[in-house]
RNA sequence: GGGUCGGUAGCUCAGUCGGUAGAGCAGUGGACUUUUAAUCCAUUGGUCGCGAGUUCGAAUCUCGCCCGACCCA
């Protein structure tokens, strides 16, 4: 399986009597000129039209007489005889036009009958209202742009294969308005989050995709193959340790939205290729980091939404509540109260309890992380409202600081909403010592067979020993944001190209 | 990896007990000058996901495979 996958088997193979019909329309429109003009200017897209005009009576338009050009495909046709109603679909909207015989000409009108669904059509014309009220356009100039050979889904239906949603989605964006928004959110909500840092004085940038040691999560990379220098690379897993080689050379407070690649199964909540939110911050730390977190949460979402009360799946939250703030011991009693704080710290009675669980854990961890995966099994779904986790234990957290209190846990958060995991933020570790050595306990359990141990990354180890200032730093999922404020279920709503196996 | 459900015309979907393929939309021809998923008349269009098997006969039953959705690990 090393060849590159066939991807067109498709055209020739699956012609039908409807493509046959367009392929002749187009021939015949080759040899009467451009087929394919490039050359039509619209001054108007649909919804301004709307914005501006929809308020004005039928007499005020008429008294007007505003001349528009607008373009688009063509999703609706009504042919009656000497005149025609056609919905044009551009970016922005729908509208409709209105041609006739009287105003188009007998001519241009015929050609128009014999013009498809799906066809990309440059109209002119004046803006008016039909007797019923709806915005329109009296067609005087008519050009059909591009034409269209495949049919669209249903008009009505639309597409609902989801597999075919997912591998067309231009079809999808075509046909669903639902999907046009949740994408058009997505640039919302990104750019919102763009802005926000921007506003708190950060610096964006970009560090590289391609790793030769990857490094700042836990997690399987993608390997590939640079030819000119002959060296194995990874496409990257995390942008941590680049972003933190930044605030070492001074810039102190950085943050990067981009994909990571993780080498893992697909689910309704993971995509192989998935957008990040990482920021860093000299000076500040985890406590700081949850009360940010709290902020550009609820900014975000009023400044998309609206508002701060979402409705998710059926449930309702309102993100300008404050967030819930646990260790993972009280996460755990939250939803389980029988378990008592000594029995939670009491390592033989953690294990029996993962036993008689039949919970997935190691039963080599030391108690930190024995409690970690009796939160996961017992409370981690439950956490509808956001809730911040703390007190993660240090085996689990190679990059964290230790607590000055209890070196056993870390200056770390997990940030659960809906029941899954959104945000992981911490006082960064600065000392370059303590760092090689966790390193090296990294190395050690690869060795042991950890295929998500972290490898050691000595220009990581030299950046911090020219001094790392106290940094807090943070990573959001954004996809998950993104389901979250679109209320989608599945990860693949929210990704224009989600991956999906081959099509055979 | 396991379980459940699904794949039938370009699209949305029916298809009973195994009896030889249906509707709506789209297309084509016709009627129709303010329609709104326009309407009316006529009409074209099928590798029933793929491959075996059972049977006189398979969209339908059995087995295997492919693709997808959801749940679980």
């Amino acid at each position: 399986m090393t060849s590159i996958h066939a991807e067109s088997v498709l055209p020739e193979h699956d012609e039908n009597q409807i493509i046959t019909e367009r392929r002749n329309k187009l021939t015949a429109l080759r040899k009467t000129g451009i087929a394919f003009p490039n050359d039509f200017e619209r001054t108007h897209l649909a919804g301004n039209l709307h914005e501006e005009f929809d308020q004005y009576s039928h007499d005020e338009l008429e008294a007007l007489q505003l001349q528009v050009s607008i373009a688009g495909r063509m999703m609706l046709k009504r042919v009656m005889g000497k005149a025609s109603f056609a919905t044009l679909q551009d970016m922005s909207g729908r509208i409709q036009l209105f041609i006739s015989n009287a105003e188009l000409g007998v001519e241009a009108h015929s050609a128009f009958k014999h013009y498809d669904l799906g066809d990309i059509l440059g109209a002119a014309g004046v803006v008016f209202k039909t007797k019923t009220g709806e915005l329109s356009v009296r067609i005087n100039h008519l050009r059909l742009l591009t034409k269209s050979l495949r049919p669209l889904p249903e008009k009505f239906h639309g597409l609902a294969d989801q597999e075919q949603k997912y591998r067309q989605r231009y079809l999808d964006l075509i046909t669903n308005e639902t999907a046009r928004n949740v994408f058009m959110t997505r640039t919302k909500i990104i750019q919102a989050i763009r802005e926000f840092f921007i506003n708190e004085g950060y610096l964006e940038v970009e560090t590289p995709m391609m790793h030769s040691i990857p490094g700042g999560a836990s997690a399987k990379p993608f390997e590939t193959h640079h030819n000119a220098l002959d060296m194995q690379m990874f496409l990257r897993i995390a942008p941590e340790l680049y972003l933190k080689r930044l605030v070492v050379g001074g810039f102190e407070k950085v943050f990067e939205i981009n994909r990571n690649f993780r080498n893992e199964g697909l689910s309704t909540r993971h995509n192989p290729e998935f957008t990040m939110l990482e920021f860093y911050e000299a000076y500040r730390d985890y406590k700081y980091l949850m009360n940010f977190t709290e902020k550009l949460l609820r900014e975000i979402t009023l400044k998309v939404l609206g508002k701060t009360k979402i409705s998710y799946q059926g449930r309702e939250l309102d993100l300008a509540l404050p967030f819930h703030r646990l260790t993972m011991v009280q996460a755990v009693q939250k939803y389980h109260p029988q378990f008592s704080t000594e029995q939670l710290h009491d390592r033989d009675f953690v294990l029996m309890v993962l036993q008689d669980l039949k919970a997935k854990f190691n039963p080599n961890d030391a108690l930190g992380g024995l409690q970690l995966s009796l939160f996961e099994e017992l409370s981690e779904t439950l956490l509808f409202e956001p809730t911040f986790i703390i007190d993660y234990p240090v085996e689990v957290s190679p990059l964290a600081r230790s607590s000055d209190a209890n070196p056993a846990i870390t200056e770390r958060f997990e940030l659960f909403i809906l029941g899954r995991e959104l945000a992981n933020g911490f006082s960064e570790l600065n000392d370059a010592e303590d760092q090689a050595a966790r390193f090296d306990a990294q190395v050690a359990a690869k060795e042991a067979g950890d295929e998500e141990a972290m490898f050691k990354d000595n220009d990581y180890i030299r950046a911090l020993e020219y001094g790392l200032p106290p940094t807090a730093g943070e990573g959001i999922g954004i996809d998950r944001l993104i389901m979250m404020l679109t209320d989608s279920a599945s990860i693949r709503d929210v990704i224009l190209f989600p991956q999906m196996r081959p099509e055979s």
